[in-house]
DNA sequence: TGAATTTATTGAACTAGATCATTTTTATAG
DNA sequence: CTATAAAAATGATCTAGTTCAATAAATTCA
């Protein structure tokens, strides 16, 4: 049940096999159909969540009526407003599974007890926040600097399969371009 | 010569007097002329640099050779690579100072050591961080959904009087744009 | 299964912003 | 203070990506 998430925190820091135990306990298994919401806006992001099977897409509307993905985080990945859920403020995303999704959730009254039994788990969360700053930062400047098709491309191999697992309107979103756009992307890429 | 330092940080976290006293002691002033470099391309970020008087500005070059600011920093702000600082790796900016400046510097292992004296402080650098990520987060979605003009004016409000510090294509570049058009933007703004 | 709904494709016209080349303005060093 | 270099402005042209509207394909669910 856990085995993924104990895979992922040991890539980061090291765990005894007691800690595993007492750290597997803080985090609730849970189940999520599809079209289910982690959060919407407005709402406070109060569980961290972790995804073990599944995936979730983070977006909002702007003023336009257009949607904007955030995020998108399948298996092995931490989804939702991290912000919201650090700050416990209001979050300006939807969270919202796109496939019957399983997950491990911890409340941040449970994250900050957990520090206080395994300390180590303060660093993990400090790199897990770093790294999120910096894939941010990349983006951007990807985002800034190359054209769509070669964001589309450099996607697919970030992120393999989940092109198949959420639709185009998601995956152009995400690169911020439309929809109609990213489809004559993948017209002009399968011509060859 | 601390005292924006230490204002900065009781914005987040409250010091005792000799938490304050101690913690000076940890950071050292240095100044650094106009068109100095805090870190180049492939070195590593590493002096934590907070900004007393002046200017720096974190950019990178593409692969046609165009100028993407990543950063602009002031007064009250940390300047560089917060990436390269903090994972030791070499950086993939360059780092300028863009106004005769004076700063205060720590490095990785002093700041490792304050965060056993003053362990207060690994919740302030996790709160900077964590800053850092929303405002990527902000300016991603922007880039993604605003128009230029709208970007710049919100640009204006967010960082007033910087655009009167740094060149005007540094602006342009920190908003996705070519100079040519931002100076489009201005002329526009500028008839009413 | 098949009707209803959601998603993806396609075409034609349009536009925000880029590019390139030239000129003007501003800053800088000596 | 002036000569030189750097930055900004401007005009003309171009293009990556958008918009809108219509059609086709794929999902969903009763």
């Amino acid at each position: 049940m856990h085995d993924l998430l104990l895979s992922h925190l040991s890539k980061h820091i090291s765990l005894s096999d007691e800690e595993a135990a007492k750290l597997t306990t803080y985090f609730e298994p849970k189940v999520f159909k599809k079209k289910a919401y982690l959060c919407r806006v407005g709402e406070i992001f109060r569980e961290a969540t972790f995804v073990d099977q599944g995936c979730f897409v983070t977006y909002s509307f702007d003023k336009n009526g257009k949607t904007h993905v955030a995020q998108v985080a399948s298996e092995g990945w931490w989804a939702g407003d991290i912000y919201s859920f650090l700050t416990q403020k209001p979050s300006d995303y939807f969270v919202e599974s796109f496939e019957n999704s399983t997950v491990l959730q911890i409340s941040k009254a449970g994250l900050e007890t957990l520090y206080l039994e395994i300390p180590k788990m303060e660093r993990y969360f400090r790199i897990i926040i770093q790294n999120a700053y910096i894939s941010m930062r990349e983006r951007m400047m990807a985002a800034m600097s190359k054209p769509a098709m070669q964001r589309y491309m450099e996607f697919l191999e970030a992120y393999p399969g989940i092109d198949q697992r959420v639709p185009q309107y998601v995956v152009a979103s995400y690169l911020g371009i439309r929809p109609e756009f990213l489809s004559r992307i993948r017209k002009k890429l399968a011509r060859r």
